[in-house]
DNA sequence: TCAATATGACCACACTTGTAGTCAATCGAG
DNA sequence: CTCGATTGACTACAAGTGTGGTCATATTGA
């Protein structure tokens, strides 16, 4: 599967994933503060969304409300599974020491990356 | 910055950063039995990052040598940060549970994994 | 010395991606 | 009812990518 979908229709299944089941307009707004789009630039990448096999439509009046064929877990397991492996040789310490000194980690992430281990090693 | 590199570029950049200063036939060699690439596709391939300005060649009689111009901790810091901005909101301790979740991180990572946070820490 | 081979330069071509435009039907405000 | 706005369908088009072909030249083993 795999199913590739690119940075930009990303960030409409970003949306998407939030609200299953909203209308393109809709997705225009929520989109407006964060990403300069046309509406056609929006319909067009949902439209090979939806060709993609990524979302799936359902017709409401005139219009179709979208909603993900793909959940935003799998998405992100094979992704992060696909990247670690392209770029750090599938090595996922590294990859944590170079995130943490590109943009440090927040307590948060130290935090939850420590319970994380725990669990792991129990 | 920045300087995208394509994945099957990064196959190729990841054989120069092994061995800086290889020519088009070694890397060929190289990938033989990971990557089923015509020699054309290589060059091709070479052609691209010299032009993008991620490699330098140094002629060596009738041929080039390559020699990368952006260091592989610098890309991997990069990558690591667009990716996880892109795909994790730019939180570092979901993407390192997915991967466990996903592929399970070796003994290894997971004391990597310690000593990293040990080190944040103090 | 001559043909097979290796090399770089340049070209090709389909597919993906980003970013819309055009058109026709429809719906809602006056 | 009529005109502007909305919506989906279809089209466009350049840049990036994957994959490799053609050509001319240079090298080297027989």
């Amino acid at each position: 599967m795999a199913l590739s979908v690119s940075p930009s229709e990303l960030e409409i299944m970003k949306v998407i994933w939030k609200q299953p089941g909203i209308g393109a307009s809709e997705i225009a707004n929520a989109l407006e503060d964060r990403k300069d789009w046309n509406i056609r630039t929006i319909k067009t990448l949902l439209a090979r969304l939806v060709e993609k096999g990524a979302l799936e439509t359902q017709q409401e009046g005139r219009r179709y409300l979208y909603r993900p064929l793909i959940n935003q877990n799998d998405y992100r397991k094979s992704a992060a599974g696909q990247f670690v492996d392209r770029v750090f040789g599938g090595r996922a310490a590294p990859l944590v020491a170079h995130l943490a000194d590109a943009r440090g980690l927040t307590n948060q992430d130290i935090e939850e990356l420590e319970d994380l281990l725990r669990e792991l090693k129990s």
